[in-house]
DNA sequence: CAGCATCCCTGAAGATACTG
DNA sequence: CAGTATCTTCAGGGATGCTG
């Protein structure tokens, strides 16, 4: 296994490169929302659905599911008519907040310095 | 703007969430890899094609100007024949790797959590 | 309400060939 | 060596309709 990284802890990037699965399983496009929205409380389907502007029924399903099958959010559901489903974190989906939260402090910090050196970069060029 | 975490430091969620912005950049299939690499040292262009196995010249390329024009990544050519393009990180692009070494150590930390996850599972259902 | 089944479409990515 | 150009494929995702 090949690591990078003078100073500070490595990061491992051969075929089989830990960053790149947590990428290949979050990375999609609702994953991170809907980890980030559960990590504040447990939501029904129907709130999910609502508070994720634009997500079909489908693709929230879809994503939930796997979410629940990777072990990271809990799916509950309550035998009463109509049905009422409750998802919530694991302690592992919990977990995953932590880094979240870094990525999430690193975009607000530099978000306008990608902004700036788009423009700069399109400016120049086209 | 709406924020989660009862604890530590918050993810915001709207529609312009942070944590997505940069998913939406560094979450496509080679971004990662190629700045983990980029964070070991100084790459030449045919030094990344040989290390990431199966890009394809074509993204790699892609990937790079999209990396470079996000000022994430510096690109230097020398006026030589043969041609030399040196890539490397920028300091926007390095200080992308604090939060990335995070994702990182989670994945190393709990790929063996969802692997069992996942097997519990597929053996429950299917 | 929650969610599956079906059809469709687009954009990401691969293969291949060519060039300064 | 370091790309560009073109064609093609395929999976992610949207829309819609139906059901326990």
């Amino acid at each position: 296994m090949r690591e990078v990284g003078a100073r500070g802890p490595a990061i491992s990037v051969d075929d089989d490169c830990p960053v790149r699965e947590v990428l290949d399983r979050v990375g999609d496009k609702w994953s991170v929302l809907i980890v980030v929205l559960l990590g504040q409380r447990t939501h029904r389907f129907g709130e999910l659905h609502r508070a994720i502007d634009g997500i079909s029924q489908r693709m929230l399903t879809l994503t939930l599911s796997r979410l629940v099958r990777d072990g990271l959010v809990c799916r509950t559901a309550h035998p009463t008519v109509p049905p009422r489903v409750d998802y919530s974190l694991t302690d592992l989906g919990r977990t995953l907040l932590v880094p979240l939260r870094a990525l999430d402090a690193w975009a607000v910090a530099h978000r306008d310095d990608i902004r700036a050196a788009r423009a700069r970069h399109d400016a120049a060029a086209g």
